[in-house]
DNA sequence: CGAATGACAAAAATCAAAAAATGTCATTTG
DNA sequence: CAAATGACATTTTTTGATTTTTGTCATTCG
């Protein structure tokens, strides 16, 4: 009992299973649930996908890309203006639109804090790719002076690294608790120091 | 049935609920069983703790005192030497007593990370306790010179946070994965620019 | 023939009954 | 009489039987 005529594409399904997702949470949402919503058997989705884990990881991967990656890297892109500016703002969005989704789209978070426990090698390309972001940036200030020579991928890196408490996800308890825009506000200016 | 004469005081308890946990980790320990190390009824336990809760927090609380900030507090308060060097001293003993426990004292530790979401008001004053010597440290070396000038506790505060995913039990899991010792020595060298 | 199906085995989640643990307190003990 | 007990009600965990879900694949469909 097929849909339609069209073959059914990997986004159709991707679509269908973050609307799924979205509705009863990763942890009650079944591959058949998905696959009733495409109107389509089960075992079809065995065809695009190895195994409800591969489903997950690439659901979580697109949301990723299309809510974080892009934004960023549009900031990232931009050229001309202050380097400084820039990595704060790159910075604020990343942390804002983390707090953000924890506050509001609970069930995507809540998938995307499990599968950066289990898919260490997805999430790893996922940071890999936010620090050459970094990088990028922080190449330009140095090439305008604005701030310190160095290696800038490493310090693109630790500037990643010693941000985590306010983008990480298993930090997201946290927040909403203390004075997160004040401690941000601190670490920033530390940071700065070291950079310009 | 008591075990002798003596009446029963909080730290024998405290030992007794330290063994039993180490033998049958955080999950399988219950106050029944640590009664029946100290050969007492476990309505006993009941007289010296509030609930099992707050046994479980006792024994956390002693472990973190014993095991981390004593050892700190020797560090900090040392005396004359370079405030820097001192400073990256506490910190690597920080990290390096929390990767060992991690790794070595698996029952305890999974408890302590267990009761840091949990009992947020201790583990505050813990952390408040750990600024303060940090602050300590830093106070030092501004008023040798050897550090900026500025609000040496908002700088601690700073220079804890940006270390969080060094030290801070929700990162466990990436400890002993990439390279903790460079990534370290990145966010160090990162933070040292901003502090002298 | 490529795409989809659905019957099936194996693995995992669910649920209700049973067991164990928590927490209270009237009573006992030294 | 201060300290400890253990019987008891309540809550939580365990257990094991049952159901659901995952993943495979021989067969069907267009």
């Amino acid at each position: 009992m097929m849909k339609n005529d069209l073959p059914l594409s990997k986004d159709e399904i991707l679509d269908a299973a973050e609307q799924v997702l979205r509705r009863y949470g990763p942890d009650k949402t079944s591959v058949v649930d998905v696959a009733k919503v495409l109107q389509v058997s089960h075992g079809t989705l065995y065809r695009h996908f190895e195994s409800k884990a591969a489903l997950r990881e690439a659901v979580t991967s697109r949301w990723l890309h299309t809510s974080i990656v892009v934004p960023l890297d549009a900031i990232a892109g931009e050229i001309g203006g202050s380097s400084v500016d820039r990595l704060r703002l790159w910075l604020e969005t990343l942390i804002q639109a983390k707090q953000k989704f924890a506050a509001e789209d609970i069930e995507m978070f809540a998938m995307y804090a499990n599968v950066t426990v289990i898919e260490v090698e997805m999430i790893s390309t996922h940071v890999y790719r936010l620090i050459k972001q970094l990088a990028q940036i922080i190449e330009q200030g140095m090439a305008s002076k604005e701030l310190k020579q160095g290696d800038s991928e490493s310090i693109a890196r630790a500037v990643f690294l010693a941000t985590s408490r306010f983008h990480h996800p298993s930090h997201a308890a946290e927040w909403g608790m203390g004075n997160m825009t004040e401690d941000f506000e601190n670490v920033w200016q530390l940071l700065l120091g070291g950079l310009i």
